[in-house]
DNA sequence: AATTTATTTTAGATTTGTCTAAAATTTATA
DNA sequence: TATAAATTTTAGACAAATCTAAAATAAATT
Protein backbone atom coordinates (compact mmCIF):
# COMPACT_ATOMS: atom_id res chain seq x y z
CA UNK A 1 0.00 0.00 0.00
CA UNK A 2 1.80 3.77 -1.02
CA UNK A 3 0.91 6.94 0.79
CA UNK A 4 -1.33 9.35 0.19
CA UNK A 5 1.67 11.59 -0.79
CA UNK A 6 3.21 8.75 -3.33
CA UNK A 7 -0.28 8.24 -4.63
CA UNK A 8 -0.17 12.26 -5.46
CA UNK A 9 3.41 12.17 -7.02
CA UNK A 10 2.06 9.60 -9.32
CA UNK A 11 -0.77 11.07 -10.19
CA UNK A 12 0.97 14.40 -11.53
CA UNK A 13 3.90 12.67 -13.19
CA UNK A 14 0.68 10.78 -15.13
CA UNK A 15 -1.23 14.26 -15.59
CA UNK A 16 2.16 16.04 -17.00
CA UNK A 17 3.26 13.47 -19.01
CA UNK A 18 -0.75 13.19 -20.77
CA UNK A 19 -0.73 16.72 -20.96
CA UNK A 20 2.74 17.13 -22.83
CA UNK A 21 2.71 14.10 -24.92
CA UNK A 22 6.09 13.44 -23.52
CA UNK A 23 7.39 10.51 -21.32
CA UNK A 24 10.43 12.05 -19.48
CA UNK A 25 9.04 14.24 -17.00
CA UNK A 26 11.40 17.07 -15.02
CA UNK A 27 11.64 18.05 -11.50
CA UNK A 28 10.57 21.04 -11.93
CA UNK A 29 7.43 20.54 -13.42
CA UNK A 30 6.69 17.47 -10.99
CA UNK A 31 7.26 20.75 -8.24
CA UNK A 32 5.08 22.98 -9.91
CA UNK A 33 2.16 20.88 -10.07
CA UNK A 34 2.32 19.39 -6.78
CA UNK A 35 2.82 22.83 -5.08
CA UNK A 36 6.71 21.73 -3.63
CA UNK A 37 10.09 22.53 -3.73
CA UNK A 38 12.21 21.28 -6.48
CA UNK A 39 14.46 19.20 -3.74
CA UNK A 40 11.27 17.42 -1.99
CA UNK A 41 10.65 16.09 -5.37
CA UNK A 42 13.92 15.03 -5.98
CA UNK A 43 13.70 13.20 -2.55
CA UNK A 44 10.47 11.38 -3.26
CA UNK A 45 11.53 11.00 -6.73
CA UNK A 46 14.62 7.81 -5.28
CA UNK A 47 11.58 6.83 -2.94
CA UNK A 48 9.16 5.79 -5.71
CA UNK A 49 12.03 4.60 -7.92
CA UNK A 50 13.39 1.91 -5.38
CA UNK A 51 9.35 1.07 -5.08
CA UNK A 52 9.99 0.43 -9.31
CA UNK A 53 6.68 2.93 -9.43
CA UNK A 54 8.86 4.75 -12.32
CA UNK A 55 12.26 5.08 -13.84
CA UNK A 56 14.78 7.28 -12.67
CA UNK A 57 17.78 8.84 -14.23
CA UNK A 58 19.74 11.29 -12.23
CA UNK A 59 19.37 15.31 -13.96
CA UNK A 60 17.10 13.58 -16.70
CA UNK A 61 13.66 13.36 -15.13
CA UNK A 62 11.53 10.35 -14.50
CA UNK A 63 8.77 8.22 -16.01
CA UNK A 64 6.07 6.12 -14.75
CA UNK A 65 6.63 2.06 -14.96
CA UNK A 66 3.62 -0.31 -15.94
CA UNK A 67 2.56 0.12 -12.06
CA UNK A 68 3.25 3.21 -11.47
CA UNK A 69 0.60 3.89 -14.52
CA UNK A 70 -1.56 1.17 -13.17
CA UNK A 71 -1.70 3.19 -9.80
CA UNK A 72 -2.46 6.54 -11.47
CA UNK A 73 -5.05 5.34 -13.31
CA UNK A 74 -6.92 3.49 -10.64
CA UNK A 75 -6.77 6.81 -8.54
CA UNK A 76 -7.81 8.44 -11.62
CA UNK A 77 -10.98 5.71 -12.11
CA UNK A 78 -11.72 6.55 -8.04
CA UNK A 79 -11.35 10.73 -8.72
CA UNK A 80 -13.91 10.83 -11.66
CA UNK A 81 -16.01 8.23 -10.08
CA UNK A 82 -16.35 10.27 -6.61
CA UNK A 83 -16.99 13.37 -8.54
CA UNK A 84 -20.13 11.54 -10.74
CA UNK A 85 -21.37 10.41 -7.13
CA UNK A 86 -20.57 13.92 -5.58
CA UNK A 87 -22.88 16.07 -9.04
CA UNK A 88 -25.50 13.34 -9.97
CA UNK A 89 -26.34 12.23 -6.25
CA UNK A 90 -25.26 15.05 -3.72
CA UNK A 91 -26.20 18.04 -6.14
CA UNK A 92 -22.50 19.18 -6.10
CA UNK A 93 -21.94 21.77 -9.10
CA UNK A 94 -19.10 20.61 -11.92
CA UNK A 95 -16.87 23.65 -10.11
CA UNK A 96 -17.03 21.89 -6.97
CA UNK A 97 -16.51 18.40 -7.04
CA UNK A 98 -13.34 18.06 -7.97
CA UNK A 99 -11.56 19.46 -4.40
CA UNK A 100 -13.66 16.89 -2.25
CA UNK A 101 -12.69 13.85 -5.12
CA UNK A 102 -9.34 14.75 -4.18
CA UNK A 103 -9.55 13.26 -0.78
CA UNK A 104 -12.14 10.47 -1.73
CA UNK A 105 -9.52 9.39 -4.09
CA UNK A 106 -7.13 8.22 -1.29
CA UNK A 107 -10.23 6.26 0.49
CA UNK A 108 -8.85 2.54 0.08
CA UNK A 109 -11.06 -0.02 -0.58
CA UNK A 110 -11.14 -2.06 -4.15
CA UNK A 111 -15.09 -2.97 -2.94
CA UNK A 112 -16.13 0.26 -2.28
CA UNK A 113 -15.17 1.76 -5.62
CA UNK A 114 -16.76 -1.29 -7.60
CA UNK A 115 -20.29 -1.26 -5.82
CA UNK A 116 -19.94 2.87 -6.01
CA UNK A 117 -19.43 2.16 -10.06
CA UNK A 118 -22.24 0.21 -10.27
CA UNK A 119 -24.40 2.24 -7.73
CA UNK A 120 -23.55 5.47 -10.43
CA UNK A 121 -24.62 3.17 -13.21
CA UNK A 122 -20.86 2.48 -14.82
CA UNK A 123 -20.54 5.47 -15.59
CA UNK A 124 -18.01 6.16 -19.06
CA UNK A 125 -17.42 10.39 -18.33
CA UNK A 126 -17.20 12.44 -15.19
CA UNK A 127 -18.88 16.13 -14.68
CA UNK A 128 -16.21 17.36 -17.20
CA UNK A 129 -16.16 15.27 -19.47
CA UNK A 130 -13.30 13.18 -18.70
CA UNK A 131 -13.54 9.54 -18.99
CA UNK A 132 -13.72 7.12 -16.29
CA UNK A 133 -11.03 4.47 -16.74
CA UNK A 134 -12.82 0.91 -16.57
CA UNK A 135 -11.53 -1.84 -13.34
CA UNK A 136 -8.91 -2.72 -16.07
CA UNK A 137 -7.44 0.68 -16.43
CA UNK A 138 -8.98 1.24 -19.88
CA UNK A 139 -10.41 4.72 -21.08
CA UNK A 140 -13.84 5.13 -23.07
CA UNK A 141 -12.71 7.15 -26.07
CA UNK A 142 -14.90 9.56 -28.46
CA UNK A 143 -14.10 12.11 -31.33
CA UNK A 144 -14.12 15.65 -29.37
CA UNK A 145 -12.99 18.43 -31.15
CA UNK A 146 -12.22 22.02 -29.73
CA UNK A 147 -15.48 24.36 -30.35
CA UNK A 148 -12.72 26.71 -31.68
CA UNK A 149 -12.12 24.40 -34.76
CA UNK A 150 -15.61 24.72 -36.32
CA UNK A 151 -16.49 26.91 -38.85
CA UNK A 152 -20.06 26.12 -39.35
CA UNK A 153 -22.81 28.16 -38.20
CA UNK A 154 -26.58 27.40 -37.33
CA UNK A 155 -25.54 23.55 -36.60
CA UNK A 156 -26.20 22.11 -33.01
CA UNK A 157 -23.42 22.04 -31.25
CA UNK A 158 -22.93 19.17 -28.03
CA UNK A 159 -20.91 20.01 -25.41
CA UNK A 160 -18.98 17.25 -24.17
CA UNK A 161 -15.84 18.11 -22.14
CA UNK A 162 -13.44 21.06 -21.11
CA UNK A 163 -9.93 21.03 -21.64
CA UNK A 164 -9.04 23.17 -18.11
CA UNK A 165 -10.04 22.54 -15.10
CA UNK A 166 -9.12 25.21 -12.91
CA UNK A 167 -12.10 26.79 -10.76
CA UNK A 168 -12.04 30.22 -12.48
CA UNK A 169 -12.55 28.79 -15.80
CA UNK A 170 -15.45 26.32 -14.82
CA UNK A 171 -16.90 28.71 -12.74
CA UNK A 172 -16.83 31.08 -15.71
CA UNK A 173 -18.46 28.41 -18.13
CA UNK A 174 -20.95 27.84 -15.26
CA UNK A 175 -21.81 31.46 -15.14
CA UNK A 176 -22.46 31.88 -19.54
CA UNK A 177 -24.59 28.01 -18.65
CA UNK A 178 -21.97 26.23 -20.78
CA UNK A 179 -21.17 23.02 -19.34
CA UNK A 180 -21.14 19.04 -20.82
CA UNK A 181 -23.93 18.28 -21.40
CA UNK A 182 -25.49 21.53 -23.00
CA UNK A 183 -26.32 21.83 -26.67
CA UNK A 184 -25.99 25.51 -28.44
CA UNK A 185 -26.28 27.12 -31.48
CA UNK A 186 -22.69 29.13 -33.16
CA UNK A 187 -24.87 32.32 -34.64
CA UNK A 188 -21.74 34.41 -35.73
CA UNK A 189 -17.51 34.36 -35.93
CA UNK A 190 -16.23 37.49 -35.24
CA UNK A 191 -12.90 37.41 -37.43
CA UNK A 192 -11.22 40.22 -36.05
CA UNK A 193 -10.54 38.81 -32.55
CA UNK A 194 -12.10 35.35 -33.31
CA UNK A 195 -14.64 35.26 -30.86
CA UNK A 196 -18.02 33.85 -31.30
CA UNK A 197 -21.44 34.34 -30.70
CA UNK A 198 -23.75 31.89 -29.64
CA UNK A 199 -27.61 30.76 -28.53
CA UNK A 200 -28.08 28.74 -26.03
CA UNK A 201 -31.26 26.62 -25.76
CA UNK A 202 -33.45 28.80 -23.34
CA UNK A 203 -32.65 32.02 -26.18
CA UNK A 204 -29.90 33.65 -24.62
CA UNK A 205 -27.07 34.94 -26.86
CA UNK A 206 -23.66 34.81 -25.03
CA UNK A 207 -20.32 36.01 -26.45
CA UNK A 208 -16.96 33.82 -25.46
CA UNK A 209 -13.46 34.68 -26.86
CA UNK A 210 -11.58 32.52 -28.50
CA UNK A 211 -9.40 31.35 -25.55
CA UNK A 212 -11.99 29.92 -24.12
CA UNK A 213 -13.59 28.35 -27.21
CA UNK A 214 -10.31 26.66 -26.95
CA UNK A 215 -10.73 24.77 -24.24
CA UNK A 216 -14.45 23.87 -25.11
CA UNK A 217 -14.52 20.43 -26.38
CA UNK A 218 -17.46 19.54 -28.81
CA UNK A 219 -19.19 16.58 -30.88
CA UNK A 220 -17.74 16.93 -34.10
CA UNK A 221 -20.29 16.64 -36.92
CA UNK B 1 -7.41 21.71 11.00
CA UNK B 2 -6.22 18.46 12.80
CA UNK B 3 -4.47 15.35 11.30
CA UNK B 4 -6.13 11.64 11.16
CA UNK B 5 -4.47 10.78 13.78
CA UNK B 6 -5.20 13.19 16.35
CA UNK B 7 -9.03 12.73 15.39
CA UNK B 8 -8.17 8.93 15.85
CA UNK B 9 -7.28 9.90 19.38
CA UNK B 10 -9.89 12.10 20.33
CA UNK B 11 -12.56 9.54 19.07
CA UNK B 12 -10.90 6.78 21.12
CA UNK B 13 -10.82 8.97 24.49
CA UNK B 14 -14.82 10.04 23.53
CA UNK B 15 -15.43 6.18 23.23
CA UNK B 16 -13.42 4.65 26.18
CA UNK B 17 -15.61 7.83 28.13
CA UNK B 18 -18.35 6.70 27.19
CA UNK B 19 -18.10 3.25 28.03
CA UNK B 20 -17.04 3.61 31.33
CA UNK B 21 -19.01 6.77 31.85
CA UNK B 22 -16.07 7.88 33.79
CA UNK B 23 -14.56 11.73 32.67
CA UNK B 24 -11.50 10.78 33.35
CA UNK B 25 -9.73 8.20 31.00
CA UNK B 26 -6.08 6.68 31.33
CA UNK B 27 -3.03 6.48 28.99
CA UNK B 28 -3.27 2.53 29.10
CA UNK B 29 -6.84 2.39 27.85
CA UNK B 30 -5.98 4.80 25.00
CA UNK B 31 -2.79 2.83 24.12
CA UNK B 32 -5.42 -0.48 23.60
CA UNK B 33 -7.71 1.55 22.19
CA UNK B 34 -5.29 2.77 19.68
CA UNK B 35 -3.25 -0.30 19.43
CA UNK B 36 -0.25 1.47 20.22
CA UNK B 37 2.69 1.91 23.65
CA UNK B 38 1.55 3.90 26.08
CA UNK B 39 4.40 6.30 25.14
CA UNK B 40 2.96 7.19 22.18
CA UNK B 41 -0.26 7.70 23.91
CA UNK B 42 1.79 10.24 26.38
CA UNK B 43 3.71 12.21 23.51
CA UNK B 44 0.13 12.77 21.64
CA UNK B 45 -1.67 13.41 25.07
CA UNK B 46 1.08 16.67 25.15
CA UNK B 47 0.31 17.61 22.02
CA UNK B 48 -3.53 17.37 22.25
CA UNK B 49 -3.20 19.12 25.64
CA UNK B 50 -1.73 22.02 24.07
CA UNK B 51 -3.98 22.24 21.19
CA UNK B 52 -7.06 22.44 24.43
CA UNK B 53 -8.44 19.22 22.68
CA UNK B 54 -7.68 17.13 26.56
CA UNK B 55 -6.98 18.66 29.86
CA UNK B 56 -4.13 16.47 30.93
CA UNK B 57 -2.91 15.83 34.45
CA UNK B 58 0.47 14.15 34.50
CA UNK B 59 0.12 10.27 36.07
CA UNK B 60 -3.98 11.29 36.21
CA UNK B 61 -5.23 10.68 32.99
CA UNK B 62 -6.73 12.90 30.57
CA UNK B 63 -10.33 14.29 29.76
CA UNK B 64 -12.09 15.81 26.29
CA UNK B 65 -12.57 19.93 26.61
CA UNK B 66 -15.77 21.03 24.90
CA UNK B 67 -14.13 21.73 21.79
CA UNK B 68 -12.34 18.20 21.76
CA UNK B 69 -16.12 16.86 22.61
CA UNK B 70 -17.08 18.57 19.87
CA UNK B 71 -14.96 16.90 17.04
CA UNK B 72 -15.12 13.79 18.65
CA UNK B 73 -18.84 14.16 18.05
CA UNK B 74 -18.38 15.34 14.52
CA UNK B 75 -16.41 12.27 13.61
CA UNK B 76 -18.94 10.16 14.62
CA UNK B 77 -21.35 11.88 12.80
CA UNK B 78 -19.57 11.54 10.15
CA UNK B 79 -19.06 8.21 10.20
CA UNK B 80 -22.49 6.65 10.80
CA UNK B 81 -23.93 8.98 8.10
CA UNK B 82 -21.42 6.83 6.23
CA UNK B 83 -22.20 4.00 7.41
CA UNK B 84 -25.90 4.44 6.25
CA UNK B 85 -24.61 5.60 2.76
CA UNK B 86 -22.46 2.48 2.37
CA UNK B 87 -25.52 -0.29 3.87
CA UNK B 88 -28.33 1.71 2.23
CA UNK B 89 -26.91 2.43 -0.91
CA UNK B 90 -24.03 0.76 -1.78
CA UNK B 91 -26.01 -2.64 -0.09
CA UNK B 92 -22.35 -3.22 2.33
CA UNK B 93 -23.68 -5.42 4.48
CA UNK B 94 -23.87 -3.73 8.24
CA UNK B 95 -20.52 -6.60 9.37
CA UNK B 96 -18.67 -4.79 6.96
CA UNK B 97 -19.41 -1.10 6.81
CA UNK B 98 -17.12 0.17 9.97
CA UNK B 99 -13.53 -0.41 8.80
CA UNK B 100 -14.82 1.77 5.41
CA UNK B 101 -16.68 4.38 7.24
CA UNK B 102 -13.10 4.49 9.35
CA UNK B 103 -11.36 5.99 6.20
CA UNK B 104 -14.55 8.18 4.95
CA UNK B 105 -14.87 9.69 7.96
CA UNK B 106 -11.64 11.67 8.04
CA UNK B 107 -12.71 13.77 4.44
CA UNK B 108 -12.92 17.26 5.30
CA UNK B 109 -15.88 19.14 4.02
CA UNK B 110 -18.82 19.85 6.20
CA UNK B 111 -20.14 21.03 2.75
CA UNK B 112 -20.13 17.03 1.93
CA UNK B 113 -21.31 15.66 4.88
CA UNK B 114 -24.53 18.03 5.43
CA UNK B 115 -25.15 17.54 1.33
CA UNK B 116 -24.80 13.50 2.03
CA UNK B 117 -26.90 13.74 4.93
CA UNK B 118 -29.74 15.45 3.36
CA UNK B 119 -29.27 12.28 0.47
CA UNK B 120 -29.88 9.91 3.35
CA UNK B 121 -32.92 11.40 4.56
CA UNK B 122 -31.87 12.52 8.14
CA UNK B 123 -31.34 8.93 9.16
CA UNK B 124 -30.88 9.13 12.80
CA UNK B 125 -29.48 5.93 13.37
CA UNK B 126 -26.19 4.12 11.59
CA UNK B 127 -27.09 0.23 10.90
CA UNK B 128 -25.94 -1.05 14.18
CA UNK B 129 -28.72 0.93 15.57
CA UNK B 130 -26.22 3.61 16.99
CA UNK B 131 -27.26 6.94 17.10
CA UNK B 132 -26.41 9.84 14.72
CA UNK B 133 -25.68 13.16 16.22
CA UNK B 134 -27.18 16.24 14.27
CA UNK B 135 -25.29 19.13 13.19
CA UNK B 136 -25.40 20.57 16.44
CA UNK B 137 -24.40 17.69 17.91
CA UNK B 138 -26.95 16.39 19.23
CA UNK B 139 -28.59 12.78 19.81
CA UNK B 140 -31.82 11.29 19.46
CA UNK B 141 -32.43 9.06 22.33
CA UNK B 142 -34.90 6.09 22.57
CA UNK B 143 -35.63 3.39 25.08
CA UNK B 144 -33.56 0.68 24.21
CA UNK B 145 -32.95 -2.24 27.05
CA UNK B 146 -30.62 -5.95 26.56
CA UNK B 147 -32.69 -9.10 25.76
CA UNK B 148 -31.78 -10.57 28.37
CA UNK B 149 -33.74 -8.50 30.36
CA UNK B 150 -36.85 -9.66 29.22
CA UNK B 151 -38.65 -12.42 31.01
CA UNK B 152 -42.03 -12.17 29.15
CA UNK B 153 -43.05 -15.19 26.14
CA UNK B 154 -44.86 -14.88 23.68
CA UNK B 155 -44.51 -11.22 22.34
CA UNK B 156 -43.05 -9.24 19.24
CA UNK B 157 -39.10 -8.14 19.80
CA UNK B 158 -38.01 -5.40 17.73
CA UNK B 159 -33.94 -5.21 17.53
CA UNK B 160 -33.06 -1.52 17.98
CA UNK B 161 -29.11 -2.11 18.44
CA UNK B 162 -26.23 -3.98 18.99
CA UNK B 163 -23.62 -2.77 21.87
CA UNK B 164 -20.71 -5.07 20.77
CA UNK B 165 -19.44 -4.02 17.29
CA UNK B 166 -16.32 -6.44 17.02
CA UNK B 167 -17.39 -8.19 13.55
CA UNK B 168 -16.69 -11.42 14.94
CA UNK B 169 -19.88 -10.92 16.52
CA UNK B 170 -21.78 -8.92 13.80
CA UNK B 171 -20.91 -12.06 11.96
CA UNK B 172 -22.41 -14.05 14.51
CA UNK B 173 -25.66 -12.34 14.61
CA UNK B 174 -25.93 -12.00 10.58
CA UNK B 175 -25.60 -15.65 10.68
CA UNK B 176 -29.15 -15.83 12.97
CA UNK B 177 -30.46 -13.40 10.37
CA UNK B 178 -30.65 -11.11 13.81
CA UNK B 179 -29.77 -7.24 13.52
CA UNK B 180 -31.45 -4.08 13.68
CA UNK B 181 -34.81 -3.83 12.27
CA UNK B 182 -35.53 -7.37 12.58
CA UNK B 183 -38.49 -8.92 14.61
CA UNK B 184 -38.72 -12.07 16.50
CA UNK B 185 -40.18 -13.83 18.94
CA UNK B 186 -38.96 -15.50 22.24
CA UNK B 187 -40.20 -18.55 22.66
CA UNK B 188 -38.81 -20.49 25.74
CA UNK B 189 -36.22 -19.25 28.46
CA UNK B 190 -33.85 -21.97 29.77
CA UNK B 191 -33.09 -20.83 33.10
CA UNK B 192 -30.20 -23.09 33.48
CA UNK B 193 -27.80 -21.07 31.26
CA UNK B 194 -29.87 -18.20 30.67
CA UNK B 195 -29.99 -19.13 27.25
CA UNK B 196 -33.05 -18.63 25.46
CA UNK B 197 -34.69 -19.80 21.94
CA UNK B 198 -36.71 -17.70 19.75
CA UNK B 199 -38.64 -17.38 16.56
CA UNK B 200 -37.71 -15.40 13.36
CA UNK B 201 -40.05 -14.09 11.19
CA UNK B 202 -39.40 -16.80 8.57
CA UNK B 203 -40.20 -19.71 11.20
CA UNK B 204 -36.81 -20.19 11.61
CA UNK B 205 -36.03 -21.61 15.25
CA UNK B 206 -32.58 -20.38 16.99
CA UNK B 207 -30.68 -20.26 20.49
CA UNK B 208 -28.63 -17.42 21.68
CA UNK B 209 -26.72 -17.61 24.76
CA UNK B 210 -27.40 -15.06 27.56
CA UNK B 211 -24.03 -13.26 26.57
CA UNK B 212 -25.23 -12.57 23.15
CA UNK B 213 -28.39 -11.71 24.09
CA UNK B 214 -26.82 -9.10 26.53
CA UNK B 215 -25.26 -7.20 23.87
CA UNK B 216 -28.80 -7.01 21.90
CA UNK B 217 -31.06 -3.93 22.50
CA UNK B 218 -34.27 -4.37 21.88
CA UNK B 219 -37.44 -2.09 22.03
CA UNK B 220 -39.31 -2.34 25.56
CA UNK B 221 -42.90 -2.69 25.90
C1' DA C 1 34.51 27.36 -26.15
C1' DA C 2 33.88 29.88 -22.09
C1' DT C 3 30.67 31.76 -19.17
C1' DT C 4 26.22 32.71 -17.42
C1' DT C 5 21.76 30.89 -16.24
C1' DA C 6 18.60 27.36 -15.05
C1' DT C 7 17.82 23.13 -13.12
C1' DT C 8 18.77 19.36 -10.13
C1' DT C 9 20.83 17.20 -6.32
C1' DT C 10 22.91 16.98 -1.74
C1' DA C 11 23.34 18.18 3.03
C1' DG C 12 21.34 19.22 7.10
C1' DA C 13 17.30 20.59 9.76
C1' DT C 14 12.21 20.22 11.14
C1' DT C 15 7.60 18.08 12.19
C1' DT C 16 4.59 14.15 12.94
C1' DG C 17 3.97 9.87 14.76
C1' DT C 18 5.90 5.96 16.11
C1' DC C 19 9.10 2.70 18.79
C1' DT C 20 12.13 0.54 22.87
C1' DA C 21 14.35 0.86 27.14
C1' DA C 22 14.95 3.11 31.32
C1' DA C 23 13.41 6.19 34.95
C1' DA C 24 9.73 8.13 37.69
C1' DT C 25 5.48 7.83 39.91
C1' DT C 26 1.33 5.76 41.61
C1' DT C 27 -1.25 1.85 43.33
C1' DA C 28 -1.53 -2.58 45.51
C1' DT C 29 0.08 -5.86 48.80
C1' DA C 30 2.31 -7.93 52.53
C1' DT D 1 4.50 1.43 56.31
C1' DA D 2 7.80 -0.64 53.45
C1' DT D 3 8.09 -3.21 49.32
C1' DA D 4 6.41 -5.05 44.99
C1' DA D 5 3.72 -4.41 40.94
C1' DA D 6 1.58 -1.65 37.63
C1' DT D 7 1.36 2.42 35.16
C1' DT D 8 3.16 6.54 33.22
C1' DT D 9 6.67 9.45 31.62
C1' DT D 10 11.19 10.56 29.71
C1' DA D 11 15.01 9.89 26.67
C1' DG D 12 16.68 8.74 22.48
C1' DA D 13 16.05 6.76 17.93
C1' DC D 14 13.63 6.13 13.46
C1' DA D 15 10.76 6.86 9.06
C1' DA D 16 8.02 9.95 6.17
C1' DA D 17 7.66 14.26 4.14
C1' DT D 18 8.96 18.58 4.05
C1' DC D 19 12.13 22.82 4.03
C1' DT D 20 16.42 26.08 3.02
C1' DA D 21 20.95 26.80 1.48
C1' DA D 22 24.74 25.24 -0.95
C1' DA D 23 26.93 22.34 -4.42
C1' DA D 24 26.74 19.91 -8.77
C1' DT D 25 25.30 19.45 -13.31
C1' DA D 26 23.04 20.66 -17.67
C1' DA D 27 21.42 24.07 -20.98
C1' DA D 28 21.66 28.55 -22.99
C1' DT D 29 24.18 32.50 -24.44
C1' DT D 30 27.80 35.32 -25.83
Amino acid sequence: MYTETEENYLKAIYKIAQKQGESSINTKSIAEEMGTSAASVTDMIKRLSEKSLLQYEKYYGVSLTKEGQKIAVHLLRKHRLWEVFLHDKLNFTWVEVHEVAEQLEHVKSDLLIEKLDAFLGHPKFDPHGDPIPNSNGSFTFRNQIPLSNIREKNIRIHVLAVKQHDSSFLKHLDDLKIKPGEVFEIIQFTDYDKSMKLLTKNGDQIVITHKVADAILVRPQ
